[in-house]
RNA sequence: AGGGGAGUAGUUCAGCUGGUAGAACGCGGGUCUUUGGAACCCGAUGUCGCAGGUUCGAGUCCUGCCUCCCCUGCCA
């Protein structure tokens, strides 16, 4: 699709209000915006508003900067400003020239500060917090006038020197604007425009011990940067009188705000606060664990960029408060790996199976399609012997009509192998089975019978002198229940946690050529589903795979109806 | 309660200036198949929050009501 199509055709509200300004010719370049406040991990939430910018920006023609919106210096760190570019640009999306922060424009912000007191739109407060507060009313009854609203121009302006010069505490005093503390809409009851901290911040140092609140920051680092559409999420819709307000009092360049709802998920969590929490009472591994909602911790657990992006872009945007059914996330892993994995075979509960009547000590180098979707991939050998691994869980002693695999008696076929049949199965003292005896029939080889004989089910398996050992991590939904907030009466959402979140299994087996597998490459191990190198775990000498999604799994439909 | 938003299939969303509802995911069934995957085909479910009104005709316009979400940080 160009993007003369996306305009023509616009898949959202926002969008058709660009494509309409474009039109009337309100805006020339479409200029876009992702401010993120570096105080943490960017998640899939913020994945939404990402694609959301940088999308609209590149299908009409325009440009997206990545701006920090940094003017609160206790919570904001440059360790997240890197992750968070790292992040960004690992989903797909690039800033250019165009990499900002709100920091950079505190002298601008002061001087605005300081035009507003000149008009008479603002003054410095000497309420404390609790009394401002007091002052501000309830949400039904007007708030009251500070003593200090009616100082002179001139008071102002010296005090709110002093202010930057440092000469008061944290907390005495505040910039305050001077709107109407009637207001029925709070925020715009003579909100606070500076307050003083004497905290370093990550990048302006001490140059500054004032600094500005989000509301005086962000619409004017939207003007100055000529930002056309500045959108945000529904909470701040509260916000855009005063927004408009500033803008239309300093007469500067009109941005415009716009809202949409922001991302839910069931079955996870995308609250920066609980996820800390998670990390920090250590529930999960770090800010990367494979189960995080974080884009660390779904690039971890080999959730693909495009597969982000393609979510993103199908859960739509909309101003109505809405949860995503997760099951449409894994879809669409789903149809991204689907497209581009290559296969390989994987025994997670290995299960020894000897064929009699194969050569003791050959060995043949059996042809296997890389990627049935995709003829480019090509092909690779696999090592085929007498002895073999396949899952336990593809054998069933006294199998139900309806179970396609293998069984005494029963045929089955060895993917890009033989077809074999089980003679008997072997079992320990414990009643265990340990071993299966089978025959295979040497006219199969590749897997078709000469006689044209159907044979059902097909099974993966690995040599067992060739195959390499590996652990394999299962990883599951975080939460057991939609929504993790939702608990009884005194309960707490972390009972929602999953105890089955993660399975280790520390001993199985997988085909040669899976030791070679790059780093972040997510492959398919057939018929069980798709998965990639632990980043962090994973060596040469002690491989270990990370589960991204299962494949859908008919059987286990059948199996639970029956 | 004052202000700001939202209410269309199980879920997420489309439905332009009014003409008797669509898609995707999910679900059920089937075809095919050397992944019980994928793909393909078929199918079901909606009193369009409720009630009035305007109109030949309203999810779309008007009025009233109901429900849910957000807002009283010197956080963003």
């Amino acid at each position: 699709m160009t993007a003369a199509d996306d305009i023509r055709e616009p898949r959202d509200f926002i969008r058709t209000i660009v494509a309409e300004d474009v039109a009337t010719g309100r805006v020339g370049e479409v200029v876009t915006r992702f401010p993120p406040e570096p105080n943490g991990y960017l998640q899939l939430g913020h994945a939404k508003s990402i694609c959301l910018n940088f999308g609209i920006a590149r299908e009409f023609g325009g440009r997206c900067h990545l701006r920090f919106d940094d003017t609160n210096p206790v919570k904001e760190e440059d360790e997240f400003v890197d992750s968070m570019l790292e992040d960004v640009r690992w989903l797909g999306f690039d800033w250019g020239e165009h990499l900002y922060f709100a920091s950079d424009y505190f002298e601008k912000l002061y001087g605005f500060a300081v035009e507003l007191i000149h008009k008479g739109l603002a003054y410095v407060d000497d309420l404390s917090g609790e009394e401002i507060r007091q002052y501000r009313g309830t949400l039904t009854e007007p708030g009251r006038e500070s003593p200090s609203r009616n100082r002179s121009v001139e008071e102002n302006l010296d005090l709110f020197a002093r202010m930057r010069a440092g000469e008061f505490g944290n907390g005495e005093k505040v910039l305050r604007a001077r709107i109407d503390m009637a207001s029925p809409n709070v925020n715009m009851r003579d909100p606070v425009l500076y307050r003083i901290l004497k905290a370093t911040h990550h990048r302006t140092g001490d140059a500054w011990c004032i600094y500005p609140m989000y509301d005086f920051a962000h619409g004017q680092s939207d003007s100055i940067e000529g930002i056309t559409h500045s959108i945000c999420t529904l909470e701040f819709e509260d916000h855009r009188p005063l927004y408009d307000w500033f803008i239309d009092k300093l007469g500067i360049w009109p941005s415009r705000q716009f809202e949409f709802a922001r991302l839910n998920v069931t079955y996870m969590l995308l609250s920066k606060r609980r996820l800390r929490q998670l990390v920090e009472e250590g529930y999960v591994g770090g800010w990367d664990d494979p189960r995080m909602s974080t884009l660390r911790g779904l690039r971890r657990r080999g959730v693909p960029a495009e597969a982000i992006r393609l979510f993103c872009d199908r859960v739509g945007v909309a101003k109505t408060n809405s949860v995503i059914d997760i099951q449409l996330f894994e879809h669409c892993i789903r149809e991204v790996l689907n497209r581009t994995a290559t296969r390989y075979m994987g025994v997670l509960k290995p299960l020894r199976v000897v064929l009699e009547n194969y050569p003791e000590g050959q060995v043949e180098e059996l042809e296997a399609v890389n990627n049935p979707e995709d003829p480019s991939a090509g092909s690779r050998k696999v090592p085929f012997s007498r002895e073999l691994y396949i899952d336990a869980d593809d054998f069933m002693e006294d199998p139900p009509k309806k179970f396609f695999r293998l069984a005494p008696g029963r045929e089955v076929r060895l993917r890009w192998g033989y077809l074999i049949t089980c003679r008997e199965a072997v079992k320990n003292a414990a009643g265990e089975i340990v071993e299966l005896r089978c025959t295979y029939d040497p006219a199969t080889r590749g897997g078709n019978a000469p006689d044209g004989r159907k044979v059902k089910g097909t099974i993966q398996w690995v040599s067992a002198a060739h195959a390499l050992p590996a652990e394999v991590r299962l990883y599951d939904r975080l939460f057991q229940v939609p929504n993790p907030l939702d608990v009884p009466e005194g309960g707490n959402w972390l009972e929602n946690l999953n105890p089955q979140s993660l399975e280790v299994l520390p001993r199985c087996f997988v085909e040669p050529a899976l030791g070679n597998v790059p780093a972040e490459t997510t492959v398919q191990f057939e018929r069980v589903g798709y998965f990639v190198p632990d980043s962090a775990d994973s060596q040469p000498g002690r491989l270990v795979f990370n589960r991204t999604v299962g494949l859908r799994d008919s059987w286990a439909k059948i199996a639970a109806s029956s």
